[in-house]
DNA sequence: CGGGATCCTTACGGATACTG
DNA sequence: CAGTATCCGTAAGGATCCCG
């Protein structure tokens, strides 16, 4: 039915080849239809949405960081975005909170080994984002 | 007056190296305090924000597709999401939009130059959450 | 087939003021 | 210093119905 007519047209749409999916899907969590939590493509995005999450995480990889400094380096990044920001890295594993003893009170952010693997996709975002702009200086197609 | 006690504890929290900046910071555009349209992490973050995003994008990374065979590879993503991602990225030239003549209309949607760039941070952001999931699953640190 | 037009609800970011 | 507590406006996501 469909091979009638065997128009190269009608292929190129719905012919999907398989060949370069294995880089782009590697296993069975990442054949999903929609978006899944378990799914590593998910995970990653959870780790840098949100606003401020990328740069309070670009502070964090310079090393560990108490709340008043990253304020200090976001200057206008607001006290609760950045409570926020923070909760939800430490509750997905990826910052751990240590208060330091004495007065007055200290918090040390720092970031966990899960946290640490982030490193190479924030690398990533910024030689992307690099070379779209440099795809779209020429023309705009 | 900082140096006057010179403690390690005060040391770690205060001085950042400056060593591995330039893997995170190549150059001025990614030394910014708040988000910047104009940063390249946020222009990669801007093409895979939005719910849906990553899998459109996947879908059109086999190839061209028209609106009908993502909403089939998509089921449960709605026509006024679908019609929403796609228009931000064409607004973003990382899509074009072409329209097919005959009857019914038919549109096919494909990836420009710029948009081809993603592919690579998609990869990353796979192996990414597979590295971070790994990380979380030994214990919780 | 490929959307557009509405409407609704919630989540998010931000401002401001206050506390242990 | 390191947050918490409120309040608010907007924008995003989704559902439903309709049109060329």
């Amino acid at each position: 039915m469909v091979g009638t007519h065997g128009t190269s047209e009608a292929k190129r749409l719905d012919g999907h080849q398989t060949e370069t999916d294995a880089e782009l899907i590697p296993d069975a969590r990442g054949r999903t239809d929609k978006p899944e939590p378990t799914c590593p493509v998910e995970v990653a995005l959870a780790a840098i949405s949100g606003r401020w999450a990328t740069l309070v995480l670009r502070e964090l990889m310079h090393g560990p960081c108490s709340f008043g400094e990253l304020r200090a380096r976001l200057p206008t990044l607001t006290a609760k975005v950045l409570t926020d920001r923070l909760g939800e890295l430490v509750a997905q594993g990826l910052v751990a909170k240590d208060r330091l003893p004495g007065f007055p009170v200290r918090t040390s952010y720092r970031l966990t080994d899960a946290g640490m693997e982030l490193r190479p996709l924030l690398i990533t975002l910024y030689s992307t984002g690099s070379r779209v702009l440099a795809a779209l200086a020429p023309r705009d197609e």
